[in-house]
DNA sequence: CAAATAACTGGTTAAAAATACAGTTACTGG
DNA sequence: CCAGTAACTGTATTTTTAACCAGTTATTTG
């Protein structure tokens, strides 16, 4: 069929991050964002993945202009964001199940739905859990082990600006997001992990904070590794 | 339908502009080449246009990204075929979901999947877990809690008689029935919990003993108290 | 008629982005 | 064992781009 160069994992993985960014933003990502995405330290990292691509006749990259990315026609895929919108509103019609997106990575400083940290959705049963959630986040670390919250678990999340003490949420402290246990006091806010290895957070008033939503479920996938 | 302000001709053209861009080179222009194309002399006059477009809600910016305008959906290039191609992909997606029994309470000497212990199914997609799930279980007590499973949880299992060391499974001994970590020594069967406050369960070989399926999941619903 | 508004020119600046270069590490095939 | 390749980190430089400010001209509108 094809007589083209077989992708690394890696360079498949890049490859479907820019189908996917092109499908959720409506343009490819620049290398930064690539970097960020993965985790990389070095957006070099990016070109030279990019390179790799565009050597292999993955993608073409047009030289000198931002986002200068084309994907070949082979590895084009149909686009239409606010697509999970109109489905959800269709689905909603004959099944109460919502499609829910899931985010992986938060990118520092831009909001948790933005489109672009929108790896996948996910169809779920509005009455699964006990209040409607609006998203997925995926957990990452074990600062709340002991509250059977596990690292790579799916967080279904209800966005909101409001908690009470006691319930988990998911908070952004300048521009990292983490899940905790919400404790207001008089002059400051705690955030409580749920294991002995993590100290408290405590934010106090002139500190930037912010709740971004409440932890109603939660959904484990990797039990098999 | 649309509550929109009208568009003047100009404005009409750059937002054709806008469209023609991502149809042909895959991504939204940048100001100076809306300003080529048009013939400007300056970026400036761009840049206006566009505040124009977003103010009338016709596209929306995103400040500080190159090539941050993203149409709006009424203005989105769909066409009807591309539409029902992704919905009836999204369509697969919902037929690819399963509706999950949930077992409460497992009778002594009754089969788990017996009619009278289903009080409800939920709706999963399948791809939710890595494995196919047959069967969403309520796990009672805390004997596996260190491994995130807590009490009320939903376990999702697959039906299967075989299990590998250290994977956790659904147990049946004699009439009881329980979730632990499975490990088949030469002489005997340890079911492990994940809990130092429980004892592991030795079987011998001669002891009735079943597995009745893996754990591929886990959902929470039971967050707010 | 005065005041917006649309449609520009021209210039500036800071941030975003591409891209090159010098290394490091791990793995793979000859 | 060596060379080559994949997959990065880190740094640096230049170009691209967004975005702002100060004007000008013509058209529309109350």
């Amino acid at each position: 069929m094809s007589d083209l160069p077989k992708l690394t994992a890696r360079q498949q993985q890049i490859l479907e991050l820019i189908q996917s960014a092109i499908a959720n933003t409506g343009s490819p990502p620049t290398r930064a964002e690539i970097a960020t995405e993965l985790g990389f330290k070095s957006a070099n990292a990016a070109e030279e993945h990019l390179q790799a691509l565009a050597r292999k006749g993955a993608i073409e990259l047009v030289s000198g202009t931002s986002r200068g990315i084309r994907l070949k026609s082979h590895n084009r895929a149909q686009t239409a964001s606010g697509f999970t919108e109109q489905l959800t509103e269709k689905m909603s019609q004959f099944q109460q199940s919502l499609l829910l997106p899931l985010i992986g990575r938060v990118a520092a400083g831009s909001p948790i739905l933005a489109q672009e940290h929108i790896d996948q959705s996910y169809l779920i049963q509005s009455s699964l859990f006990d209040r409607k959630a609006d998203y997925l986040l995926r957990v990452r670390g074990m600062s709340m082990r002991d509250a059977g919250i596990m690292d790579g678990d799916l967080l279904a999340v209800q966005s909101t600006r409001e908690a009470k003490n006691g319930q988990i949420v998911v908070a952004r402290l300048g521009d990292d997001v983490t899940v905790k246990r919400f404790e207001r006091k008089s002059d400051r806010i705690e955030l409580h992990a749920e294991n002995p290895d993590f100290k408290t957070i405590v934010v106090q008033n002139d500190e930037p904070f912010e709740i971004e939503g409440l932890a109603v479920g939660l959904i484990r996938n990797n039990f098999l590794m």
